[in-house]
RNA sequence: GUGGUCAUGGUAUAAUGGUUAUUACUUCGGCUUGUGGAGCCGAAAAUACGGGUUCAAUUCCCGUUGGCCACCCCA
């Protein structure tokens, strides 16, 4: 505080000035000297990052262990490709207009100079080690599963953040209903397991020949109802028409209802291909809402196109939990053989949005120690405690405890914050007699045995413990 | 990327153009001898950053950064 009064006697010179111009923009302004010397300078969480702390763990450990059960019971297995890609993967498959890759994509040269970008979906880089990795001779379809950070610039908001989570499935090798049909299925039940009902809206795109002669008729369509579009839309229509369908305004809602659907522009094969998945979706009896004004950012999608929503959440804001589709042209573009494939991606972030949420948490996992807290009292104790304590350890019991403290009143506290059922004592006198109390923390009943015998008799009461609080 | 809104200890809050910035929770230590849930005492811990106005700024003004929200887009 006293130091600001002499430094604000320094007039900023006009020559400091020119030079900080020069700087980039996006700095955060520097804290004062005297508040660097005294160490105080904090680092900051960059913008639109989350840390994930132990409060939340719970949520994340059990959306992960579901996601896994989930693609592992339908055969997928797990894959993971680099956080860091060639920048051309993206927008090579992603399309150079979408948006996620113009404008969100984090891009930049690393020290070699080479254009490389974070991934800002799961898609593109599976594709690339299938390719890779010559998985077109293994058995086909091959399934994969991926689960992690993605990356995207764009500007921070509720449900939206620049690193996020996303839970994916690929099936790539083969086309066939069935494959789409299951990979909603996984999504679906993957949701529905963590207790979340999800709406799942469906539409088929058809192939690329398809939907450029549908675009040509869909751009006349709104040429000839401009006036009635939205600023926005109007603009799309050259850049991006297929996307005036997804325009929330009221004025384009009522001109979007009256275009002509994509549906009726399917070449034959694609419309009982869609049909089937269809018929698939009713045979499995996942409820699915035809949704024809459905298209999907992404450049490389065909045919069916699919996302899900909360049930009920539809109308709100940063709502969806996840879509995906066909993408069958996407392997032969990224320089493999023609192959058909599709896939789906969820947003974790969402997902445990909704989870929070909820007041039954009976899905939830749980901590992975048991109520016990271990206290001692001594130097001996203190040593001793150790060694039982990972004795117990490889006779599965993980105890929680405080080495570092020496009272045992501080350490009763402890356990009680931590909810302990049961506390166990190791003093002085326990550490000669080779004993140890085993104390009730609801009753305050406390009972001596005997070392040897500790471990089966824990075992006994943590099973018999009810949950305190 | 556009717009709105906000910024005080770890969390939640109070206050003021002028001494050591309020309170609660949390954390840590203690209230004599080896025992938690109550109480009491004590400690640590904050005005986002930069600039301006002023004798004096945490308070007023501007900028930056960041949070939140909406648009956009999506997960």
């Amino acid at each position: 505080m006293k130091t600001k009064i002499a430094q604000k006697k320094k007039p900023a010179s006009t020559k400091k000035k020119t030079v900080e111009k020069k700087k980039p923009v996006k700095k955060p302004a520097e804290p004062s000297e005297s508040k660097i010397q005294k160490n105080l300078r904090t680092i900051s969480l960059l913008r639109g990052m989350k840390d994930i702390t132990p409060k939340d763990e719970l949520y994340w450990r059990t959306a992960y262990h579901k996601a896994e059960e989930m693609a592992n019971a339908y055969g997928f297995e797990f894959m993971e490709t680099p956080a860091l890609e060639e920048a051309v993967l993206f927008t090579r498959s992603l399309g150079k207009d979408t948006d996620v890759v113009d404008k969100e994509m984090y891009v930049f040269e690393d020290r070699d100079g080479t254009r490389v970008a974070l991934r800002p979906e799961w898609t593109a880089g599976a594709v690339r080690a299938y390719i890779n990795h010559g998985m077109q001779s293994l058995p086909q379809p091959v399934k994969v599963w991926n689960y992690g950070a993605i990356f995207r610039h764009d500007r921070p908001q509720a449900g939206r953040f620049r690193q996020f989570h996303q839970f994916g499935c690929e099936t790539i090798g083969q086309r066939h209903p069935c494959l789409d049909a299951e990979l909603i299925l996984v999504a679906y039940n993957f949701l529905k397991d963590l207790g979340i009902h999800a709406n799942v809206n469906i539409n088929s795109i058809g192939n690329l020949e398809d939907r450029q002669n549908y675009t040509i008729e869909l751009v006349g369509y709104l040429r000839s109802k401009r006036s009635y579009l939205c600023e926005n839309c109007k603009k799309r229509i050259n850049k991006n028409p297929l996307r005036v369908l997804d325009c929330k305004e009221e004025s384009c809602a009522e001109v979007i209802q009256e275009s002509p659907q994509i549906i009726e522009w399917l070449g034959e094969e694609s419309k009982t291909y869609f049909m089937k998945v269809l018929e698939c979706l009713d045979e499995l009896g996942i409820p699915y809402i035809l949704k024809s004004t459905l298209v999907r950012g992404l450049d490389y999608y065909c045919d069916t196109v699919f996302e899900f929503f909360e049930d009920g959440n539809e109308e709100k804001s940063q709502n969806a939990l996840g879509g995906g589709g066909r993408y069958d042209m996407l392997v032969e573009q990224l320089g493999g053989q023609p192959t058909p494939a599709a896939g789906f991606a969820l947003g974790l972030e969402r997902v445990i949005s909704i989870l929070r949420a909820k007041e039954d948490n009976k899905n939830l996992l749980e901590k992975p120690w048991s109520k016990v807290f271990f206290a001692q009292l001594g130097d001996q104790a203190n040593y001793k405690a150790l060694k039982l304590i990972e004795e117990m350890r490889l006779q599965g019991v993980i105890v929680r405890h405080n080495l570092a403290k020496a009272s045992l009143k501080g350490q009763m506290e402890t356990a009680d914050k931590l909810g302990a059922t049961h506390t166990l004592i190791l003093g002085q006198k326990e550490v000669h007699d080779g004993t140890i109390i085993i104390r009730d923390m609801d009753s305050g009943n406390q009972e001596i045995v005997d070392q040897n015998k500790l471990i089966a008799e824990i075992k006994k009461t943590i099973k018999t413990a009810k949950p305190r609080k």
